[in-house]
DNA sequence: CGGCATCTTGAGTTGGGTCAATGGTCGTGG
DNA sequence: CCACGACCATTGACCCAACTCAAGATGCCG
């Protein structure tokens, strides 16, 4: 591995100081406390680095468990197939996320991993890390605070999917990837979904056509301009109250 | 300390061993493979142990984080209180089973963790485990696991939030209920519910008429004798069939 | 026994699902 | 460069599962 691939590497990892994963109404965003010693530690795990094309799959269910997975650049789902052939969309992840939890209980992927658009994934070696003693003790307790944000996530898209509407709940989708867009230096306001209306829908539990429909009013109620994938957010104000509204 | 007391707190952290968080459809259980060499390395990190009334607080969003929790006796749920002054219930802890997952994040807690019956549950003070170096390394290994496993429990619950209907839903949850009492070694039948069916709508995402109804609609198929509380299940297999007839 | 919380049941309404048809976009290859 | 085909997105008409509102029933506790 040359010096400057390693380069590379670095930058990838400063994402995790503050990796945001999927931030949906209050800010679970990691303090930025990764030492310079703890990066260069990371730069000697970090061996793999893969590209992947639109619709590749990283891993599946079943796969024997490497170690976590960073985002380099791209976009990933996380998919769940049940035996009874009902699939769900756990999440989807940007560049400078952090993903792979799932493999960790069983020592096997639970969870499938698929590329959405072109895409570079490191690889994280988990046992390595798992058997480096005290020196990446902080790195470890980074995972810990990873793996409880992605907790709050999932508990917020139970909230969602339990109690909030369609309308609702697309304006929260939305805003959230409007958030970790600008979080990560872009604009907050032009989106380009890199998901289909089908993958949206399933994350969000609900039917394709409802997305369209309500992508359709909320052009027409002038929140947003939408041309197929690209998504422009005319008001974010709006937006805001109509994923709050239905209180109580 | 007295030696009674750390004998009866080897019996819960016995669970650790084999906690079975909250495995929906796929078990999700933890091997069994905790020395007992890490057993009396645990007897020392769990300091407290609490007793607490039906209805108490144990922690509520935004108190500092201490550490994790483990279930003696008694039942708690986990909930979160949206900004917007919406509620959600997260899950619902038993006896072996081990809650406090969302404090690690931001060192302090995101949820609100609240007795539903008189329980006795005793505190890991987590940043202790953190700090003993690589004696503990087992058990912190293990504490990713468990957290793997909420992320795999959460996917399920999302699941079934987000494509579900209500009665594959209850049916689900009364299953849930079920194999946790099995594992646990009580009857896998005759269920006590701690929880009232608002809790139980709120948690399943559905109003609590709808509960109700489904519970008489399951009593006059004949799968359930239902009174109150009390739910005997009289036909599990038709259950089972019912929580995954909706395929595709 | 009364007061209160919880649970059940009924009647009417509606959000979002289903089914079906059409329209757009993009990549590929002639 | 255009034509074809595959895929994706939109729109309309209809329907039903689950919600809302409202009234009663049941059990619990002082």
């Amino acid at each position: 591995m040359d010096a400057k691939v390693l380069g590379k590497i670095k930058v990838d990892v400063a994402h995790f100081k503050s990796s945001c994963s999927d931030c949906h109404q209050r800010e679970i965003c990691m303090p930025a406390n990764a030492s310079s010693d703890l990066l260069n530690k990371i730069d000697e795990l970090i061996v793999i680095k893969r590209h992947l094309k639109s619709g590749d799959i990283l891993y599946h269910a079943g796969s024997i468990f490497q170690g976590l997975y960073a985002v380099k650049s791209g976009f990933i789902k996380i998919e769940n197939q049940y035996p009874n052939g009902r699939l769900h969309i756990n999440g989807f992840y940007m560049m400078g996320d952090i993903f792979g939890f799932d493999g960790i209980a069983k020592n096997e992927h639970i969870f499938s991993s698929i590329a959405i658009e072109d895409s570079e994934i490191c690889l994280i070696p988990f046992d390595r890390i798992e058997h480096m003693g005290q020196e990446v003790e902080r790195l470890k307790h980074h995972f810990f605070k990873l793996m409880s944000s992605e907790i709050y996530r999932n508990n917020t898209m139970m909230m969602l999917l339990g109690s909030m509407q369609a309308e609702e709940r697309l304006a929260a989708f939305l805003l959230n990837l409007s958030k970790r867009l600008k979080f990560r230096g872009y604009s907050p306001n032009d989106l380009i979904l890199r998901m289909t209306r089908e993958e949206i829908g399933n994350y969000l539990g609900m039917k394709i056509e409802t997305v369209s429909r309500i992508f359709t009013k909320f052009q027409e109620q002038g929140l947003l301009r939408v041309h197929l994938k690209n998504v422009e957010i005319l008001n974010i104000e709006h937006l805001q109250t109509i994923s709050n509204q239905h209180s109580v």
